[in-house]
RNA sequence: GCGGAGAUCGCCUAGCCUGGUAGGGCGUGGGAUUGCUAAUCCCAUGCUUUCACGAGCACGGGGGUUCGAAUCCCCCUCUCCGCGCCA
């Protein structure tokens, strides 16, 4: 949600936002339930003082053991209208809310303005792209190092077992990811990976948890698509210390997506799947130092891939290519060398107050001092899949092995991935 | 899953039976005093809104009864204890 001042102060500002994004937007609706919802309130406040005096005075009355049947007849017929203006204002909130929510975030004016990924920027590119013909779903199935049949027999399309060394490689990823974060100064968290439907709502916006988000049926719950859901909604209904921001964390969890709009796209192997485990980089941070933590944050990230020598470039989106909660994204998109392309493995975002006023997440310096909304980034560090794709496709050997990245070695507890030793499924 | 007990302003707690302005302690912030640390005293200390005075909201959440609900009734969530099941 974006702060009703600006809606107030500077609609012309949400106007060229929505236009930006290519957006359609009821606004003067929202305006106008905006300020139906403020009159609502102030008259039913009004009421409600009339009844709490009329309240006293009863007391008052009892208590001195005189007559209170003039007051209480008052507050009878006060009742009746007190309960009328509560559910205008009632109505008048819901109709607000409920337009405000479906608000896209408020564009930053560093981000170029186009219709969607034709109109992204490249800021910086990494490493030597070089083409390669073996497609990572062919060279790990023929190394018996994933199992999309059986995967398809089992649970349907884009499901995948990961069989061998490819579970030591993504189990490498994701400890190597952990150990880089720790270093930078963010703390490990494992969190839920189901979470109720209104922590999902302040975390996301309404259309992505129809298209990505699965829900669970008889319950109250979803799937989270990312950590970032569950890293969001942490601290919901909370006032935190200032003293203690930047909170850094390194959210380690399974992401679990419908992808029910990207029929046909995207079909072969692990590359964009149901479910696939991810690092992620989440900071609540103050309001004044969010644009700092944000390129910080995307210099963690280029840091882990440059690390692992995988090529890659740093993408500026456009206004028309980013997600709804976000102000700015910048996406890492590592070298696919089959597919001879840039793709996306990385998403950089600052939500700025979005998310945190959807969730009441606030802080303040001292107890005295007014609460401030913080700002929410988020970051992928790791997503196993597109990274598992980009070293399969990129580091092999000249006889067909597939080399670990070096800061990787350790963990898999060897240099390089050939044929499974027999043990693989025929 | 069954039985029992709970949830009050950062922490602890009173109030609930018997409906009528949510009180106290600790902690924290500010001030006074005392040649220091300490002690003592005063003020402030849930949230929203307002330039301010003020007003409203808030007793886990939501309904209901009532002129009026922390208090009575119903539903839900969570926590604790015991039993069952289980990695």
């Amino acid at each position: 949600m974006i702060d009703p001042r600006i809606l107030r102060e500077r609609p012309g500002d949400v106007r060229e936002m929505l236009s930006r994004r290519g957006v359609e937007h009821d606004l003067d609706a929202l305006v106008a339930a905006d300020a139906a919802w403020r009159r609502a309130a102030s008259e039913a406040d009004a009421a409600r003082q009339r009844r709490n005096e009329l309240g006293r005075a009863v007391a008052a009355a009892k208590k001195s053991g005189g007559d209170a049947s003039g007051h209480i007849a008052e507050m009878r017929s006060a009742a009746g209208r007190l309960e009328a203006l509560e559910a205008a204002q009632r109505e008048a909130h819901g109709r607000y809310i409920g337009l405000a929510m479906s608000l896209p975030n408020m564009v930053h004016e560093s981000v170029p303005t186009g219709p969607d990924s034709s109109a992204n920027v490249v800021v910086r590119e990494w490493g030597e792209a070089r083409p390669a013909g073996g497609e990572h779903a062919r060279i790990m199935e023929g190394m018996g190092l994933v199992d999309i049949e059986r995967a398809a027999k089992v649970s349907g399309a884009r499901f995948y077992y990961l069989v061998g060394d490819m579970v030591l490689l993504g189990r490498a990823l994701v400890s190597h990811a952990l150990d880089l974060a720790d270093g930078r100064g963010y703390t490990a968290v494992q969190p839920p990976y189901m979470i109720r439907r209104d922590s999902m709502e302040g975390a996301t916006v309404a259309e992505d948890l129809e298209e990505a988000i699965y829900s669970i049926e008889g319950e109250d719950l979803c799937m989270i698509g990312t950590s970032e859901h569950a890293m969001a909604a942490m601290h919901r209904d909370e006032i935190l210390d200032g003293a203690d921001l930047p909170i850094r964390y390194a959210g380690y969890s399974a992401c679990f997506r419908k992808e029910a709009g990207a029929h046909g796209r995207d079909q072969k192997g692990i590359f964009r799947v149901h479910q696939f485990d991810k690092v992620e980089q989440f900071a609540f941070a103050r309001p004044e130092e969010s644009w700092a933590e944000h390129e910080r944050m995307l210099g963690v990230a280029e840091e882990f891939y440059r690390g692992l020598g995988l090529p890659h470039r740093v993408v500026l989106l456009s206004s028309g290519d980013m997600g709804k909660v976000s102000a700015k994204t910048y996406d890492i998109e590592a070298w696919m060398a089959a597919q001879r392309e840039y793709r996306e493995a990385v998403s950089c975002s600052n939500c700025l107050d979005y998310q945190a006023r959807r969730l009441r997440t606030r802080f303040r310096d001292k107890t005295s001092e007014a609460t401030r909304h913080v700002h929410t980034l988020n970051s992928t560090l790791v997503a196993t899949t597109r990274a598992l794709v980009a070293i399969v496709e990129g580091c092999r050997t000249a006889d067909g092995r597939i080399e670990v990245p070096r800061p990787l070695q350790r963990y898999v507890g060897k240099a390089d991935i050939g044929a499974p030793r027999g043990r693989g499924p025929p």
